[in-house]
DNA sequence: CTTATTTTTTAGGACTATCTAATTTAATTT
DNA sequence: AAATTAAATTAGATAGTCCTAAAAAATAAG
């Protein structure tokens, strides 16, 4: 079963909103996260469904199946090799990268993704931090850690707070220490557990011992 | 100006028709060169006259303009520079590039293809011994000439072929007659066109008319 | 030099993917 | 619960690419 490119770029689309936000996945989020118009999205959801990639009834919602998921996991796998490539052998820099690799992702080979993976080494991550699915689709998850455990250089991005208290997360937002945001240990100090970070790699941040306990990181 | 991938298909294949056939180039040669219908080369060509890639009047011929050279000179490029990374680094046989090199030459990024020239180390020549454009479009070829036309005792090396079908690849492959192969023209009959050759100082190899023409060998 | 053949183009249809505008259904408010 | 608002879908157009069948033009043959 193939899918045209216009096709692979909506359900990789349902696929990453499914995964983010949970509940059920609306036409309008698709419109806006594909850059089109809600009355394109329904028809193309009618053919995804008639193609059984997605299970759709109009007026309620959509879910993936498992032929979806498979297809949709199998583009991010080639989305996130070439962001690899591209930043490893070619120098891109990691914003630079995108708008080549969903153009890269929709090339239909898979010699060409063996082959590729191989010469990358079988990376497990991509430039973003964002796991690479193999071959047969499986996402390996990663252990995620307190901030304050990693160590100096350590690299990752900020997946999960513990604690959720509003003061808590308007302190986050006001130094910009947002959840998804890329972040290195620049440096430790031992006497008060306070850590020191770069975020997104253009800002600069000191914070104590008892906010780093708080913000989990996924690391890379 | 850019092109579709539809029409940088049509403008590559009359601009190989033009330097092979050397004669203008008819509607049906283009249609069997991409296998599709004369029908719809005739709505092709009326498009491409639009843009300026080439000036045509219909039902007597066409002719690639400055811009439409300098364009099918650009998707050259870039297809013979994917071949060379599919074959130098992903190891790729060079009978198993084009149609993958086919799908990869119509990304566009300029910084794609500068980084991966780079990359390569401004290669002069793909796989198949064909030259590879600068980026300006200028193309430096060696004189070469068809095995076939040699004289006996002729010496040089082979550069190119003329048919680059697998079936074809894979028989050069299989009596290792490879691109940048020395070899010398032992014998000639002339009955029926074949010629006896020499591989690289070591191996005697005979092959027929049908064969010889389709090499191509710079000589020495 | 007229007829037959081949080549090329046009006409009209199909399919994909997109849009705007109008309609239908669902959700929210009062 | 009815009215209002929001969300989703359908209807009808457009643009690109391809097709088959028919017509027109150019070429070849007698």
């Amino acid at each position: 079963m193939e899918l045209t490119t216009a096709e692979e770029n909506y359900l990789k689309a349902i696929y990453h909103l499914s995964e983010e936000g949970k509940k059920s996945v609306s036409t309008n989020d698709i419109a806006s996260a594909i850059q089109t118009k809600p009355a394109s999205v329904s028809d193309m959801l009618r053919k995804l469904g008639e193609k059984e990639v997605i299970q759709y009834r109009k007026y309620y919602g959509l879910q993936i199946t498992p032929l979806g998921m498979r297809l949709a996991l199998q583009t991010i796998r080639k989305h996130r090799l070439w962001e690899v490539f591209l930043v490893d052998k070619l120098h891109f820099a990691w914003d630079e990268v995108h708008e080549v690799a969903e153009q890269l992702e929709h090339i239909q080979s898979a010699l060409l993704i063996e082959r590729l993976d191989a010469y990358l080494n079988y990376p497990k991550f991509d430039p973003h931090g964002d796991p690479i699915p193999d071959a047969f689709g499986d996402v390996r998850s990663r252990p995620r850690i307190a901030l304050q455990e990693m160590g100096i250089d350590q690299s990752g991005q900020i997946v999960a707070v513990k604690d959720s208290s509003p003061a808590f997360l308007r302190y986050l937002d006001k130094v910009g220490a947002y959840i998804g945001a890329r972040i290195k240990v620049l440096d430790k100090v031992e006497f008060d557990g306070s850590v020191e970070i770069l975020v997104d790699q253009k800002k600069n941040l000191f914070m104590s011992k008892e906010v780093a306990t708080n913000i989990l990181v996924l690391t890379t």
